[in-house]
DNA sequence: TTGTATGCGTTATCAA
DNA sequence: TTGATAACGCATACAA
């Protein structure tokens, strides 16, 4: 009978089960590690039993403790409310389980602190690698880890000093699949609208070269604008407002950096009453509502679920002893265009 | 020196710190469990530098195997794609980070078999408490948990069986209120639009609710329909198509049972080129790009951060020795609506 | 104020 | 085919 009388939480252990079977700790093991031929079918039977009676689980810190292999990858999330994030978590935490790995999320909210903190608790349950989309420099932390050997995969922003590998979007060529997608529907001035970069290299390498090819194609004018979002909207509204009622006569377009901005310049511009199409919008990162506002917003959709997958491989490679030496290697993903109604004039 | 040399994963344990400060490890051991008044100013300095010089971290394991408390909470969200439990668990997580205590997130992706590796893994690392955004009936680990004495409050969705905490919206009332909203403006025919309750007790609920008010409000006609979303949105788009076309006078309205609708009818309603306020719709959650669709929709907003430490409420008062015994307890929050042009005849 | 010895639940190394 | 026993890293009762 289970013990379902006992009031605090209690969980019978190895040694219980060998008892109540009739058998050694060291069968129970055997049994519960993968060696079942090498046990006699009466004693499978009896452990098995025995198991089952009293709803036994391994302990996994007594696991962890022996072996050292702890079966378990870490993940750091700069923001869990992103949905490119959750789109990415969900490849990673299924290509985990394929693997046998159980994923620890922990959500850091793009703060260095709560990084540091969660790093700390990673390390401390001994995670066989770990994943981390970064939330500004590289803490201390996590330079320690990558010195012991842990093996991270930097997740769409890398990190100076740190030798890891890097799986995310190719930047460069999605902003130039973005200009070309608007040049092309005819729109001459452009303002690209991001969120401070902070460190966050991807933000970077997209202003950046937002800029580089601007300053290529002479048939354009335009202007990049960084804002933190969240904030309250006056001051994104104000600067759209004077970019759509600047002096230019070229039709105009706004950039957006990421998700997050599109849905903040989006409402912004539904408070300026801007027609969309008439002024173009194109945004990074692929929306589920999208295709409801206004004629539809035309984006670059991130292969979310692929960039997921892949960082696991790349781990899971770091992971072989052969794997661990390697340099450090990029994965680069292209964007997708969806073309809708708000760049079509 | 720090082994930043090693190749291999290496961490240092609490008897390398020892040797290295000269000291015993009791004494190291002290020095971190936070009993340092007791130690020398000398002892502390050695003991201190040799931490920092070895880069040692505690062995979460070992501690947990030792005194059993591991400062881990579980959770258990069924969707993490659904913006409504990213939102909880947003809040779940601060609560738990302010006592101290860290949170283990599993997504389980409504699937039971998902669901039951999760809870056997959240238990063999020993969690003190589990919160549980369940899929589906409660399975026989989450009993077996239950009946170990391990505290579980359920989020969102109650489970027959389990004798738990809840917490969650009011769902009656919310339905009441949304009802009340649609009649005020006008709407006299109504569709409830709902995802397969299979078990979600919240789902059923609105829906009995629905059902309910329609049968007492003589003034009003309507109908449920309940369809898998995900899907191809076919089915969806019949449905409310030969709901718009159907003989009724009446100005029509349509209801959705929660976020993942909403956006699912809003394609829809947007693909069949019906205008949002002559058919009314009002969906359960607040969504942030509710506000760009047409002329805005309006929604039934849940308290979502108040969910999420309510629920950690709940778990910490479990924790407490004598907290343990007390009868289940069910805290519900209302819904506030939040009025846009989709319900503006 | 400091140190020694024991045990947590498991796996691995022996020996039988 | 099976079992006794020694670690794993830490906290704690006990001793000094």
């Amino acid at each position: 009978m289970p013990p379902s009388s006992a009031s605090a939480a209690f969980r019978s252990t190895i040694i219980e089960v060998a008892r109540d079977a009739g058998v050694s700790k060291t069968s129970v093991s055997r049994y519960l590690g993968g060696e079942r031929h090498r046990l006699s079918p009466d004693m499978q039977a009896r452990i098995a039993t025995a198991i089952q009676r009293l709803g036994y689980r391994p302990n996994q810190m007594a696991r962890g403790l022996k072996g050292g292999r702890s079966k378990l990858i870490g993940m750091l999330v700069a923001d869990i409310r992103n949905p490119f994030s959750v789109d990415v978590l969900h490849g990673v935490e299924q290509a985990c389980r394929a693997r046998g790995f159980s994923l620890l999320v922990c959500n850091t909210d793009n703060d260095p602190a709560q990084e540091r903190d969660h790093l700390a608790l990673l390390a401390s349950y001994r995670v066989e690698g770990i994943v981390i989309n970064a939330a500004g420099r590289p803490s201390a932390e996590l330079k320690a880890l990558a010195a012991q050997g842990t093996p991270i995969v930097l997740l769409d922003r890398s990190l100076g000093d740190v030798d890891a590998d890097v799986v995310g979007l190719d930047n460069a060529s999605a902003i130039d699949l973005a200009i070309e997608h608007l040049v092309e529907q005819g729109y001459r001035h452009m303002l690209f609208v991001s969120e401070p970069p902070q460190g966050a290299s991807s933000r970077q390498l997209r202003l950046d070269r937002f800029h580089q090819r601007l300053a290529q194609m002479p048939e354009l004018t335009g202007d990049a604008t960084c804002l933190p979002m969240q904030r309250d909207a006056a001051e994104l509204r104000q600067r759209l407002g004077s970019f759509l009622a600047g002096e230019a006569q070229a039709p105009r377009a706004i950039l957006c950096a990421n998700g997050n901005v599109t849905l903040q310049v989006a409402l912004a511009l539904n408070a300026l009453h801007a027609r969309l199409g008439e002024t173009g919008l194109l945004g990074i990162d692929e929306l589920d509502w999208c295709a409801l506002a206004g004629p539809g917003i035309t984006t670059l959709a991130q292969p979310t679920e692929a960039i997921g997958r892949a960082t696991v491989e790349s781990l899971m490679q770091r992971l072989e002893p052969m794997g661990r030496q390697a340099p450090p290697r990029r994965t680069e993903y292209a964007a997708r265009l969806i073309a809708r109604g708000s760049t079509q004039r």
